[in-house]
DNA sequence: CTTACCATGTAAGGCGTTACATGATTCA
DNA sequence: TGAATCATGTAACGCCTTACATGGTAAG
């Protein structure tokens, strides 16, 4: 079945729809995918070599350009891996808060630490929720272009949703403390 | 300063409560903060052994019993440990949902793939929501006792609010493929 | 002309899980 | 008496991040 390390169906996943480079697939983590996932450069390069070896991706150097830009592809072979690994049972949602955790233990740190990590907590759910509904809108307009959009939109709005639930939480929370 | 491994102020926490086992830690891990964390007895037990050795916390043979068992008290020293990194600010709050992966590559998967995994996510909230709302109420009841109830339950309430959320998302999810 | 960004890659090291190893106790 | 749970611990291994190393290009 192979070793189903994530990266390797994360970058597929961004293939199976355009070309792109080591760089870009790291761009695109990092403002599409960053609400739900992350992956550093020390992960993907490695990565889309392997994939080139195990015939799930080629590469090609860009033609028109002396800087060394290294363009993949998904094989068939690739797709159907990825497909595959998106017919699979999910294996685990993980949801890691530090602070929560902080919050949990928030006696012990005191009233004023505690309303503090909430206001922190607060202010970046405030932004992140700008940029998601930005997306959101623009996906919205594009919707019936195609397919994907559809798909896209789903996990924006899960992102929209989650991040309003946080700014009332975050009231409640200063409220009570 | 140290490393700031997690895992040591999650311990510290727990204990700056109770004096508990290594067994009893991961208990309450996998019981209270599984919603936001996680830790396997493979980093728990070596960490313990750590604690001490930095006097963050000593250890003690249960005496009445036969059975090896190692009770664990935080020191004054591994409160103010803890307290310390209570008040540094959050480093990283992680969201890591494998179900929103695959739903963002969902085009690829098929529509109903995709149904599948909202399903499968919508049950699992449905349980976590059931359990975190029998806290909260055994939270409320309590409220008054002892101050660290109330940070309990603030991090319950948060649990609840996103639970609500996640289903009332996936029924928008549902509807809209 | 220098700063920021584009672009690729490697090496070291950390962190933590899984699997293994061992044994006591409780309950049906 | 056998299964489930209590209880502690180690070893191997995997995965990924951080930091390092290198250089091109665009814009001000």
């Amino acid at each position: 079945m192979a070793t189903d390390k994530k990266i390797d169906v994360v970058i597929l996943g961004l293939l199976s729809h355009e070309d792109l480079t080591g760089y870009e697939i790291k761009k695109r983590i990092d403002t599409t995918l960053k609400y739900f996932w992350s992956a550093s450069f020390g992960s993907i390069y490695p990565a889309l070599g392997n994939l080139v070896e195990r015939n799930l991706a080629v590469s090609r150097e860009e033609a028109d350009s002396n800087r060394g830009k290294i363009f993949y592809s998904i094989t068939d072979e690739g797709r159907e891996y990825l497909k595959d690994w998106l017919e699979r049972p999910v294996v685990k949602d993980e949801l890691r808060y530090e602070t929560l955790l902080k919050l949990f233990f928030g006696h012990e740190g005191g009233r004023d630490t505690a309303l503090e990590h909430i206001e922190r907590f607060e202010e970046k759910a405030r932004t992140e929720l700008k940029e998601l509904k930005q997306a959101l809108a623009v996906l919205e307009s594009v919707m019936d272009m195609d397919e994907t959009h559809k798909y896209y939109y789903l996990t924006a709005k899960f992102g929209v949703k989650s991040y309003e639930t946080y700014l009332e939480w975050c009231e409640e929370a200063r409220k009570m403390l």
